[in-house]
DNA sequence: CAGCCTTTGAAGCAA
DNA sequence: TTGCTTCAAAGGCTG
């Protein structure tokens, strides 16, 4: 995992996983390169499909063979500088013709420039904001809201990323230029997997084509997501999921987004998601009678199309029979119904209480916004491959890429927080004790899993696992003893007997 | 059909 | 404080 802050004490990662940066800098590189890197995803796409042969293969290959001289252009560099220039071009991909082919990406001309000469945000930039930003709003963000990002508790990469931080007075277009708009890449999710804060979902633009709507949607329905949408109050954002008394008193998670001047609401797209303002009362006070207070899905949950908020998985209550009931005298049946409503009332109140699931981390954040890449670019659907790939591919962004998603994570946390009070991850754990128990993952020895695959980068390619006992020797052999930092970190963990051990 | 696989990171928990 | 465990997403695979 790359360091943040070069070993600050963040929370962004170990010091072990500096090695994924060690090359940074190297950006003047050939380019012929990056072109053939394309045909190299292809020619890879089939070793990782055949995995478990290339293993095979591979575990026989020399140590030598396989380790890629340090300090040299290795083929991790070659293709790192493959994936960091298609990254870059991917990063202006708004603006700059598609890295592939086949992965159009929509151009939103004035992004580059989101903010009107007066400072506002453009219509398009707006629109964009709140399409990728569901729940921002682009126009009652206020410096109050900007300042209690600064969130002490939440350790942000920002105050050191240069290009990356939090405070982007009257500039929004940072936070834009990191997402694509696909209209290939078959990702097209359900409205209800769509996170209130994910920016991460690559839409297709057939789902928000410009051009008036059809009549039976004009009014009530987005005519960018064809969402019925609530009515609005014109002072409130439709944003945020606050009861009306809190409203205004829980500072814009996004608000860092948020320009500084206020500009009227843009109109013309909303989220599927609606404030308590948009959740009908009765509703309201039906959950605030049946959950605790905390547990009260904060308006957002339940839409008036019934979509429920994607962190809350409310569990199907299964209809009990009353067939038992029959036969019995009708004082039995009172009392049976009696207990039975009372049992119920509890079980219901149990099996109803919506699982709020954990806020997503910055690497699954990243990976939402990159599977549907991956599996377009290497034909691959199995997830365990494409997490392989994926994990790779993380490791091989830059500080300033990986900041991004980073701080992506702590505005998750931090709504997720805002959203739920008392809900805390042991929650989820005691959920699962409850009912059915996940078998336990098998344990991994040291030096079974991938510890030393950040050398073969390759996005496509599926590395063996170095098994062998003598795992912590290579990268002892890799890199010597006086360049500890490059270690993975079973290595720099694991004593080696020969040299005396290792700390 | 439940659970596994596979990744990283956050959080909980026991020692 | 440290180290281990669980859970977040995803979808094909497996018993």
């Amino acid at each position: 995992m790359p360091q943040l802050n070069g070993g600050g004490g963040d929370d962004l990662g170990a010091n072990d996983e500096m090695i994924s940066f060690k090359d940074e800098g190297e950006q003047e590189e050939k380019i012929s390169e990056n072109l053939s890197a394309e045909r190299d995803l292809a020619d890879v796409k089939s070793s990782l499909v055949n995995e478990s042969e290339t293993n095979q293969n591979s575990s026989s290959d020399s140590e030598a063979e396989r380790r890629p001289p340090p300090r040299s252009e290795t083929f991790r560099d070659k293709t790192r500088e493959s994936l960091e220039e298609a990254a870059k071009r991917q990063d202006g991909g708004l603006f700059k013709s598609p890295p592939y082919p086949g992965y159009p990406f929509i151009m939103i001309p004035d992004l580059t420039s989101p903010y009107l000469p007066n400072g506002s945000l453009s219509p398009t930039a707006r629109t964009y904001l709140q399409m990728k930003w569901p729940l921002l709003d682009v126009n009652h963000g206020s410096l109050q809201s900007r300042q209690a990002l600064k969130d002490a508790r939440s350790p942000s990469p920002a105050h050191i990323v240069g290009p990356f931080c939090l405070e982007f007075p009257g500039q929004s277009d940072l936070s834009l230029h990191q997402f694509q708009l696909s209209n290939k890449v078959p990702v097209v999710q359900h409205p209800h997997h769509v996170h209130p804060l994910t920016p991460l979902i690559t839409y297709s633009n057939e789902h928000f084509t410009p051009g008036n709507p059809p009549p039976h949607l004009q009014g009530d329905v987005d005519p960018k997501t064809g969402i019925p949408r609530p009515p609005q109050h014109p002072d409130i954002s439709p944003y945020y999921p606050l009861s009306p008394g809190a409203v205004g008193q829980i500072p814009h998670p996004l608000g860092w987004l948020v320009p500084q001047q206020g500009q009227p609401v843009y109109q013309g797209f909303r989220h599927p998601y609606p404030t308590a303002l948009t959740v009908n009362a009765s509703m309201q006070s039906f959950l605030s009678s049946r959950f605790p207070h905390h547990m009260v899905p904060p308006h957002h949950s339940l839409h008036q199309t019934g979509i429920p908020h994607p962190a809350i998985v409310t569990p199907n209550v299964k209809q009990e029979s009353s067939h038992s009931d029959i036969g019995l005298n009708s004082s039995t049946i009172l009392y049976t119904l009696h207990r039975k409503h009372q049992d119920s009332k509890k079980e219901d109140e149990k099996k109803k209480q919506p699982h709020i699931k954990k806020p997503l981390n910055a690497f699954m954040l990243y990976m939402k916004e990159m599977r549907a890449k991956v599996v377009a670019e290497c034909t691959l659907k199995e997830s365990a491959a494409i997490n392989q790939i994926l994990g790779r591919r993380w490791h091989a962004l830059t500080r300033e890429e990986q900041a991004k998603y980073y701080e992506l994570a702590r505005k998750e946390r931090q709504l997720h927080m805002q959203l739920y009070p008392g809900w805390s991850a042991r929650d989820n754990y005691a959920a699962n004790q409850q009912g059915k128990k996940k078998k336990r993952k098998r344990d991994k020895q040291p030096g079974e899993g991938n510890e030393h695959r950040e050398y073969f980068p390759n996005p496509c390619l599926s590395l063996p696992p170095i098994t062998d006992a003598n795992a912590p020797k290579k990268c002892r052999a890799l890199f010597g003893l006086d360049q500890l930092s490059f270690w993975c970190k079973p290595c720099r963990y694991t004593p080696v007997v020969s040299t005396g051990g290792q700390p």
